[in-house]
DNA sequence: CAACGACGGTACGGTTGCGTCCCGACGTGT
DNA sequence: ACACGTCGGGACGCAACCGTACCGTCGTTG
C-alpha cells in the first residue's frame, strides 16, 4: 500500500548540489571560526544562506553533520608516497604535511577536533579512523620500507618512529604556529631520519644550511 | 568624602579562600569536560557548589576567569633541569612532561586552550606567556648548554630544535593519546639526541632496548 | 555591644540556539 | 497540462545561560 504506487521524488523535490556544497562550505568556516564546542547549525545556516530545514533535512544532527563533512573531507587524496629512499619519502611526506596545515582552515579544525575527540567518543572514533589509521598507516609503511632497505633497524617501533616523525611538525605548525622557514623542513628531514637511526647510511650531508 | 571614614572590610566581608579554591577547581574539571567553548559559568558554579555571584565577585568575566586560573596553574613548579649532560637533561625533560600530561585535566585543558589560542588573540597571548615562552626557554637553554658543551653543533636552530624536543612526546600524550610503553622516553632521549646531531658525540649505546 | 559593609544566594529580563511544524514554491514524470 | 511530492523558509515552544539587582546573613572592628 505505502510502496505501491510510490513515485520516485523529481523535480524540484530533490536535494540542490549547490546548497549542499554551501552547506559543506560553512560549516568548515564556522568550524574554524568558533570551534566544535560552540558550534551552532543556524550559524552555519546562516553563513551558508540557507535555512536550518535544508541541513536538518540532510543531516540528522550536529554531531553527525562535522563527523560525515570532516570524515569526507579527510579521505581525499593521499599521494602513493614511495620515492625509493627515507629521506625522500619524509620529505614528501613533510610537504603534504605542510601543505595541508598551511590551510587557514584546517590548522584551526584539526586541533579543534582533536580537542574535542578527548571527550567525545564518537569523535575520537572518527578522526582515528580517517587521520590516526591514515597516518599511522602511512608511517608505518614508510618505516618498513626503510627497514627493508636496511636504512633502518629492523626492530624499529612503529608508533615511536610515527611519533618522531608527525609531532615536531605538526608542533611546529599547529601548535607553536611559526613560520617555515627556509630550509626548515630539508633539515627536518635530516633530523628525523637521524633520530629514526638512519644515521649509519648517510653521514649528514649538510645540517644547516643557512647564512645569516 | 569617600576615602575619609572608609573601614577595611572585616568579618563577614572578606572572599573566603575556601571557596576560591572551590571555583578554582570547578572550573578546571568543567574546563576539561566540555572545554573552553562550552564553558558555562553557572555550570562551574554548580560544580564548586557556590552561586554566579561568588564567581563575578572575584573575576570579571568568563574570560578573565580562564586566563588568571589557568596562568597560576601554570607559573607553578619547574625544576632546575641541568644534569650537565645533554641527554640527562632531556630525560629529566621528558619525565616532567609526561608527569605533567599524566593528568587528565591537563591533557585535556592543554590541547583545548591551545585550539583556542588559534582564535582568540588573548588566550593566546596568555599562552604564549605561560608556555611557549617558558618551554622555549627552557629547551633554548637546554640546547645552549649542549651547544657550549661542544655535544651540538653552534649553528643549531633554536625553534627548530623545540619542536624536535617537544614535538613527538606531545604528539604522543595530548594528541594520539598512547600509553608510554616500558624504555619509551629512553629511546626517546636517544632518538632526539641523534636527531638534534649529537650522534657524533657518543654512538648511541643501544638503539632498541626491547626483546619482544 | 552595636553598627558596619561586603558576603553568598535567589530571582529576574534578555539573548541565543535546538529541533519541529507548517506553508507556498517549484520542476519533473505521466 | 496536470498532479505529485519534496524542497526551502519562517515561526514556534522549549531550554540554557549571561550578567545584574536585591536581600538577608555574618564576623570583625571601634
Amino acid at each position: 500500500m505505502t510502496t505501491e504506487k510510490r513515485r520516485a521524488p523529481a523535480g524540484a523535490a530533490v536535494l540542490r548540489d549547490e546548497i549542499t556544497t554551501a552547506i559543506r562550505r560553512a560549516l568548515m568556516q564556522e568550524l574554524a571560526a568558533v570551534g566544535y564546542g560552540r558550534l551552532s547549525i543556524e550559524a552555519v545556516a546562516r553563513r551558508a544562506g540557507v535555512s536550518k530545514t535544508a541541513i536538518y533535512r540532510r543531516w540528522s544532527s550536529k554531531l553527525d553533520l562535522v563527523l560525515e563533512i570532516v570524515a569526507a573531507a579527510a579521505h581525499g587524496k593521499l599521494p602513493a608516497l614511495d620515492t625509493g629512499t627515507l629521506r625522500g619519502d619524509l620529505a614528501l611526506l613533510f610537504q603534504v604535511v605542510a601543505h595541508a596545515l598551511r590551510h587557514p582552515l584546517a590548522s584551526q579544525i584539526i586541533p579543534d577536533l582533536l580537542a574535542e575527540a578527548a571527550r567525545n567518543p564518537t569523535i575520537d572514533a572518527t578522526l582515528r579512523q580517517v587521520l590516526h589509521t591514515r597516518q599511522q598507516e602511512i608511517g608505518g609503511r614508510l618505516v618498513t620500507r626503510a627497514v627493508q632497505r636496511g636504512e633502518l633497524p629492523a626492530d624499529t617501533d612503529l608508533d615511536a618512529a610515527v611519533d618522531l616523525i608527525v609531532g615536531p611538525l605538526y608542533w611546529r605548525l599547529a601548535i607553536a604556529r611559526l613560520p617555515l622557514t627556509d630550509g626548515y623542513l630539508d633539515n627536518l628531514v635530516e633530523s628525523v631520519a637521524a633520530g629514526l637511526g638512519a644515521d649509519n647510511v648517510l653521514p649528514r650531508p649538510r645540517a644547516a644550511p643557512r647564512s645569516d
